[in-house]
DNA sequence: GATGAATGAGTTTTCATTCAT
DNA sequence: GATGAATGAAAACTCATTCAT
């Protein structure tokens, strides 16, 4: 079961109030770890700015690892649950991309302090700063490639689009330019307002898929 | 004086025996690095690594994140330099892309370690790791970006291209597609072959830049 | 609130242990600079001295200049209270004056260790061992001078002592020979006897002061 | 042979050569150990100031603390050379006092910079900062008081000074209160001028030992 | 004889983690 | 069950001293 996803009302107040605390340690750590790196903050400063003992945290993590795996593996479920229903709700194809883009856009506009640490971490980029955690993301990344390629392969198989090149192949392509874009916006705003990001993608993507 | 840019001949043998052990050093660091990230190598670890005494490390890099500096900003212009010089020889605007992929592909094959701090670093995924690294390595990009554009311009100027997207979002859109194919190949051979690369890559931009 | 001038009973239990800690530390602090010197002492050895672990030691003390700041200005201010106590009580300004050379030097006694210290810092033999302690130290001791000028300034105005030199010059002048009596009777005993030091020093300015 | 006390004339131009750079070593040594303290001077930095190879310093003094003894114990002599002669010249008693503090604060004035080591040294103020130095030093400083004892001892023979007190005490006492006032000159020159120094002090001094 | 590159022991300080209260 | 005082391993960095050139 995805972490965290879990039916509330089946849980006693002692349950609930548990989790209730472990939020408010994954919020405070978060903003600490995006602000200043892992690296940067101790586990007394997340204690504090969550306003727990050191002791109390230390009873809902096993080690400053466990708490960062925790964050990391908690949004990035968040993000991929999003995605698939995003991709998945529309019937028509240019529809999902053009769905798919807007949900990641709106993710990273509102996450966009865990968005740095999740790329990181997912890409490789890390320096390991965990091992395994990218293999573990990494999958979980991958299983979200596989989907966007299944919409390429139903496009080509029903002649929507051209077989220019493998559905695996235009999945790592289409993700890798939404992230670029969105990275884009975010950091040079001026260089590319946010409604256009689809639009300039998808332009690309048609063209080259849709035979004029 | 560019880093490191000067006639191997006319350094004196004391000088280039310095260049020598300096590079031994940065190679030592870089590897530690990347296995182990950062904050997780410690300079004892890197001299012994190095073979050096710690005190000898301290005279060739005034701290740590000196080295770290420098191991990162060399590495840039390398590729830099080569990624300008591989744009630049061809006439042909798709000879000058298959060249800038393939050059590109060659230094990640070549450099893969060291590519992972790069990008960590200049796509502002390190948490700021160092003040002041990101700015200095995004100045180089959108350097790059603008030399990349431009070939896109003058293409679409002398209607080789359509002007199906603005040039500096093609740019994006472009590199940020080498890179992650390049990824892909680095870190999963068996879902795509080096060779295939451009090719595949290519094949996308051509089929929505030139019509048919 | 003055420097550890607190009714001891409103201390929890728990406060009043906290300041005995304190004090072992400043204790074995205080033996060790005395023995080796400031520089010549780790704050490890302090620690393993006082007992308690190397991070205990921060906990109670910013750093090791922070540390060292704390041993002198608290000394310093229990010498002051005792003098100004000492010359303010008798009536009589030769009362006052031996009133005070007798508490200074049982501060001497008691307090060997501290004294070479605080000399050394308040009158500037330190080599700036500490950026502006020399400057809080010299402005107690001014303050302390003044007092004893205004003995002697008293004593003249009611003609007790004739005015043969200023009232500060003589605070100066009858200062530092108390110091010099008191260090040679403490590093040479037998040259001079404690219960002489009065005598000896109250003879020379009372011959002088008084006229016969 | 005291050091440094030699006829020049009797050396070879080598020699001499290599007392020139022995006293500029020295030089540079005093002037940054009294701008910086003991242990905030390198050897480097040292040996940077006096333009010598760092090599070429420990040709000349074996380590760090003996550059320091060699550099204090010069100093001492040349201060105890200069005071001696002072009191020896005049045959008046109270003409020698003149004298002797007129010529030390000539000294002070002129090296102020060394003073201040000399006294937390020969004072025994230091923290030891080099075993034994302080009984070489109180050695010498103890000639220096037999002889200054000497004088009130021959003008009390010769009833010229009334026996107040024990020589030996009084001319720790003169002593003491000689440092101190001119330390107060030099410290808060509005204090007390220069001139005003011997007259202040042997207002006091001759007003007790000579009977009016 | 002079040089200065190389050494590594030693210093201050931080912070993850434990455990008695 | 929560707390936070106490711990000590480990890190970055300095500098007196040596010795090959």
């Amino acid at each position: 079961m995805p972490n965290g996803v879990m039916k509330v009302e089946t849980l006693s107040r002692r349950e609930r109030e548990k989790l209730r605390q472990r939020q408010e340690m994954l919020n405070a750590a978060l903003q600490l770890f995006t602000e200043k790196g892992y690296h940067n903050v101790s586990m007394h400063e997340i204690a504090g700015k969550a306003e727990f003992a050191i002791g109390t945290l230390y009873k809902f993590f096993r080690n400053k690892e466990d708490l960062y795996r925790a964050l990391v593996l908690e949004q990035s479920d968040k993000l991929h649950v999003a995605l698939a229903t995003a991709i998945g709700e529309p019937e028509d194809e240019i529809e999902k991309l053009n769905n798919y883009i807007r949900v990641k856009g709106e993710f990273f506009r509102d996450n966009y302090a865990m968005i740095r640490i999740y790329f990181a971490e997912s890409h490789g980029l890390s320096f390991n700063l965990m091992a395994g955690l990218d293999a573990e993301l990494r999958e979980r990344y991958e299983r979200f490639l596989a989907l966007l390629a299944s919409v390429f392969e139903g496009a080509m198989k029903r002649k929507r689009f051209r077989r220019i090149a493998e559905p695996y192949h235009l999945a790592v392509a289409l993700d890798s330019m939404v992230n670029a874009f969105l990275f884009l916006w975010l950091t040079n705003p001026d260089r590319l307002h946010g409604p256009e990001v689809p639009g300039a993608i998808l332009d690309i993507f048609s063209k080259a898929l849709i035979s004029s």
